[in-house]
DNA sequence: CTAAAATAGTCCTGACTAAAACTATCTTCC
DNA sequence: GGAAGATAGTTTTAGTCAGGACTATTTTAG
């Protein structure tokens, strides 16, 4: 379902077990976000675009690909498919004619009200069996982590 | 260059920036091992094939798959390509005819002999900036959050 | 004001992704 | 031993991914 990038091969050394934790927690997570995602017939990369587009009053192809990490020629694709589902448009503004203004359909609006609200919720239930202290040190070392690469 | 999933959605959350956190580690990371391999001409799924033939005498195509977590049906075209390079080698066993064995050629284990200890140690070099109990404790906290999804 | 450079999107290519359909080969069970 | 079911790989389809070429605009500089 998602890359497996080293974790096989990291696994053979035991110094490097935490990243292939980092691996595999990652994996699950985005296992389990893609299953929720797809039960409202999006996918992943078309969730993050219906998500970044809520409680806006639309944003450019550019904005939208800076703010999802989805590159430009991506972009494009994923834009269509939502849009043949009628859930957002695309507009020229006439100030700025190589722009492209993508904005939520009512259709998308609705549909983003729904899955959002409830993806949050629902990563958030699973996330009780963490202590918030734990939950902090861990965000932290992720971060410092992070910056090592 | 990686699935965003849910970062960016997360990002507005206050309570799920450990989630954020994960992901944008699990990034960081996917990126520098992918700019690594392909100095060597591989794909991190290529890589994964390589690093999981290395040392053995050859594996079936289930069993590459269920150790990399590459699915069957991608993982034809993998290894078609990397037979294609002149890296592995495809043979059936007569007393299974509808296994197939891949194997690393003389070329594919010079180079995973190559790309594999340096991958690793270039690994290790950037993980010193985390002390071993810190190590440790991150390990233990990204296996538990693997355990709630 | 116009030529050159920068910018915004789209299109194209090669690779990977999962899932499901398909083929060929075993295994099982009667 | 032969039909039915399970298993191993390949093929197909639709989507994502990065990178680079391409087009159409806008901006900058002279």
């Amino acid at each position: 379902m998602a890359t497996s990038n080293l974790s096989q091969a990291v696994a053979q050394e035991p110094s490097l077990a935490t990243i292939r934790a980092l691996v595999r927690a990652y994996q699950a997570f985005a296992r389990y976000s893609e299953t929720f995602v797809r039960q409202y017939d999006l996918t992943p990369a078309q969730f993050d675009v219906i998500a970044t587009l809520g409680n806006t009053q639309g944003l450019t192809m550019g904005d939208i690909g800076e703010k999802t990490l989805i590159t430009k020629g991506t972009l494009t694709g994923v834009v269509d498919r939502l849009a043949q589902k009628g859930l957002v448009t695309r507009a020229t503004p006439p100030e700025s004619r190589r722009t492209v203004v993508v904005q939520l359909t009512t259709e998308g609006t609705t549909l983003f009200e729904q899955v959002f609200p409830a993806h949050l919720s629902d990563i958030k239930q699973h996330l009780t069996l963490l202590e918030a202290s734990e939950m902090e040190l861990l965000r932290v070392l992720l971060h410092r982590l992070e910056a090592m690469f």
